[in-house]
DNA sequence: GCGAGTAATTAGCTATGCTAAGGATATGTC
DNA sequence: GACATATCCTTAGCATAGCTAATTACTCGC
């Protein structure tokens, strides 16, 4: 099952940053949505609250992310990503991409088109 | 990145067969393999020693796989699938086939004949 | 026969996932 | 206005999966 395999890579790959793969995806939608509800973020990410509580906690410490209360709603909090987390992030992406480059040059022209119109189909399934 | 929450949806998809997506995918390998020790099993799984260890304890555990010694080197444990792993193997494939037939149903037929030629590709990037 | 090397295991750590339960705040009904 | 209900987040506790370091058992070469 070659899934388990690469996502066991993935998560050898992002130790560079500090950050585990479960982190920096959240950390991801943070960015990538702006201002999030906890609730909203483990939605996203299909986790249960009190693992994005601990996610969020660790991302927190580590000063990639901010929590702050809702203005009209005590019981809500928003998670915000800070300009070290907008750092890191990039960096994460950067050293994916090189990872990514390093491999794809192993294909020809006609296999890295075809998976460029793949990866968009694949996410859809992922996704929903 | 959703590769990460693939990897998630499909660590909770196989909790009806009773092990975990680690497990079933070192099963895959044994069943694949035939007899292998688990020192192969490790560097085919990309995962230390240790770990291999504990996940085919579990296995052992639950009856799918059946520890022997290496005949003619002591320190050697051979790892074999039994019947029982068998049986549960092809139940989890099932599984998941089903999974994705009722997933892909969703897609064009462009779409899926690009996926298919996409995947072989895919794992080329994924194991080596 | 002894030292070096190799295979597997054990021990101990961190992280991730879960469910169950609790505290704080909102909301709705009387 | 007060109380029941619901919602949000957190805490507590459990299992699994990764890892490294250290241990045990065996093999091999000299």
């Amino acid at each position: 099952m070659a899934v388990v395999r690469l996502a066991r890579r993935l998560r050898l790959e992002d130790t560079a940053t500090g950050s585990t793969i479960s982190q920096l995806s959240a950390l991801a939608v943070v960015h990538r949505h702006g201002p999030i509800t906890l609730r909203d973020l483990a939605n996203k990410e299909r986790v249960q609250p009190p693992t994005m509580t601990r996610l969020v906690t660790h991302l927190e410490d580590d000063g990639l992310v901010s929590r702050s209360g809702h203005p009209d709603d005590g019981r809500v909090v928003l998670v915000e990503i800070t300009a070290l987390g907008r750092t890191v992030l990039a960096d994460s992406r950067q050293r994916r991409t090189a990872f990514l480059v390093a491999h794809l040059a192993e294909l020809s022209n006609d296999e890295r088109q075809l998976l460029q119109r793949a990866i968009p189909i694949l996410e859809r399934l992922a996704e929903q």
